[in-house]
DNA sequence: GTGGTCTAGACCACC
DNA sequence: GTGGTCTAGACCACG
């Protein structure tokens, strides 16, 4: 379920809980349902169980999930994150955004880029 | 000319070859025009030669400057640069864009945020 | 009679502990009465024998229940414990009063929060 | 500067991260100081440095200090930070005040408790 | 079986 | 030198 992708220069645990963080938002994992063990996830994707420690303590600091000792973890009720998952995003866009004049780049030029990209996401790879 | 902001997470040499590349893209420095030398540079800014070797090879790679051993670094004609500088915006752009999905947000959404953001760029955060 | 909060993150058989503790302390189980036994209790919280087993030893352990070998556990004379128990519990309450200056919090604000919370116990927040 | 104790059963990050806290929101650490690198803490405590780092990394997302990679870890500007830290500290105590009842404890008792505690500091120890 | 902490030792990017 | 990630393997408390 979980995919890594080793050519992808962010390191694993990231890639771990980004992918997480999209399926608990999308609703694919429902609240209280377990995830897999540190361990057999660990065997699983063929990685070292600390990975996946360190995965998993960070989606439950960011609030994901919640983690009981020696009773494995869940997803936790996301109602309150989903909000501050949106602004996440949008930070991460502006801070794109705040660049686009030291590439000479107007604000009709950007959004006549965005919305073609909407139409044609032409993600073929 | 150059400005560095210690307390910034990105490497040292990123934020210089940033700033050179934007200086050069605009225009504020002239094709041929001579770059400060590389121990000139470090005693300017007060940081390690490296790191400045570092920043100027990296400019060399992406074409925006050439250096001619012995006699220094200059600012490259950037007519070739430019188009693939609008490129490499849109490409991060892009990668953004495409996670949209992941955390709910509609083609409608995104295009709202951005209008508005170039309306009022300020922080209001 | 015992109710397991299953997304605290305290152990399981300190929730039992603490709550038998409340009730013998509180006068609600009476000495010499019996407890529930361990497999009955076991099955009727479906969790596992192992886990009371852990809770009835802690409490016995502590003076709160005698067990009576193949007779079960039995509440024991309070008479004994109730004094400890409060110090058991001021000993907790100093252990956060001895770091208020850490936290640049002098006498006076934390009685005043202290009046303050005995009158609204809510959860304001 | 920092000290380990070992009958103390919290891990030691977590002994790490709360002295560490103290110094810096009491105001002995100033912001933008450096602290000692991760290995060489980690031999000065004798203790392994992924247990400094991850101490480290705590306090990094807990906005206490701020981490350049490459060039060492600083104290942050806690200014945002005091106010969550007193309210840390409240709801902590209040954790404690809500089980008074349970030890047949009275708000008077609590608050005369209280009171004798900061007069009389008696920690001897 | 579960999560969590810790050690030891390696490797990488950055300065 | 610095921080950061990852592996391997151990130990503990909890269920």
């Amino acid at each position: 379920m979980i995919l890594l992708d080793l050519s992808d220069k962010r390191p694993l645990y990231i890639q771990i809980t980004e992918q997480y963080k999209s399926l608990i938002s999308l609703g694919i994992l429902k609240p209280d349902e377990k995830l897999p063990s540190v361990r057999q996830l660990a065997i699983d994707m063929s990685i070292n169980p600390n990975t996946i420690q360190k995965a998993y303590s960070e989606l439950e600091r960011d609030g994901y999930i919640y983690s009981l000792s020696g009773r494995g973890n869940y997803v936790a009720n996301i109602e309150k994150i989903l909000p501050s998952r949106k602004n996440e995003y949008f930070s991460n866009l502006d801070e794109i955004l705040k660049k686009a004049p030291h590439y000479l780049l107007s604000k009709k030029e950007i959004i006549e880029h965005v919305k073609l990209f909407f139409n044609e996401p032409d993600d073929v790879s």
